[in-house]
DNA sequence: CGGATTCGTTGGGCCGGCCAACGGTATTTC
DNA sequence: GAAATACCGTTGGCCGGCCCAACGAATCCG
């Protein structure tokens, strides 16, 4: 039997206690998996996971400045600007010159943009399905308020950095 | 004040809700905190995640192959090559043929290893209080169950892989 | 007007995760 | 006991995520 490379813990039945419980490990082994389940599920149509959260942004806040939808979304200016050039390129977002500021690119969701994020979002959701295949609805709900309170550490909005 | 660019919803009142409910995109962004927590915090000691999770799985696995290693902290052969060498070169593991097996390299902790690991250990229990400082202790026990179900999904073994 | 700030863009850098391949070693098989 | 098979450690390379620095164009503020 070719064993190779099966991944992380595939047949071990032991593992180190001291850091599998710590949350930061845990969070990024669940990371990883979700990870991997959401792309593996949005490239079928072609994106990734910023695409789709930028596409979700610019469909929930209308026409928006990619500053904002950086600021939105929580990722570089630089890599916004290939993320929308990719959605510009495939025709589901339109990136046309502000009037008001002519300085800001107002992306604004296409009507091919509003059918593929139906699908990138069923994907989405479907993924996350598996993601916590383990978990009951209610549990799920538990973990999602306990993350979301793990993301937003209070009101110390300076500290929290996108560092190293 | 110079706005710059602070990171993820520094102080952003909305963001996207279809997607800050996903868990993994809750997942990504708690593992990032929790990655730049205890990242900061071991770099104190020169070390990073995959340094202290190896040897933590050391010193509780007593002498074990690379291999093994790898396995039971889920990283790739090749990046165990490095940590392991960092670790040696630093006197923390020892890195011996093991007779019984010419294949196998037995990494076994040093004394100073051992003090290294205490320290480390430290830190890393901090950085996931800072992390977790926003739940009860029965919350962060909760959090943790639903972790380490997310991430090992039932006994399907083969299924759970790394990939990229 | 002039200084500071913002926007979009380009370039580069660091880190983590993974696969492919190779020589050395052990195990299985005939 | 020799061949086939599988495993171990190692090297090299690829890709994606995340971040900072800098620059021209445009805007805001005094």
């Amino acid at each position: 039997m070719g064993r190779r490379y099966r991944g992380p813990m595939a047949d071990a039945p032991y593992a180190p206690r001291r850091i599998r419980v710590l949350p930061s490990w845990l969070l990024g082994r669940a990371a990883a998996r979700g990870h991997r389940l959401v792309a593996e599920a949005l490239a079928t149509e072609g994106m990734r996971m910023v695409h789709h959260a930028v596409l979700s942004a610019v469909a929930e806040s209308g026409p928006v400045s990619q500053a904002e939808l950086g600021r939105t979304v929580g990722i570089d200016p630089k890599d916004m600007v290939t993320v929308v050039t990719d959605l510009q390129r495939d025709g589901l977002v339109t990136r046309t010159p502000d009037p008001a500021d002519r300085r800001k690119n107002a992306v604004a969701l296409s009507a091919q943009g509003r059918r593929v994020l139906r699908r990138t979002q069923r994907l989405g959701d479907r993924a996350n399905d598996e993601l916590t295949a383990a978990l009951t609805p209610a549990e799920r709900e538990q973990l999602i308020a306990l993350l979301t309170r793990i993301v937003r550490p209070a009101g110390s909005a300076g500290e929290a950095a996108a560092g190293g």
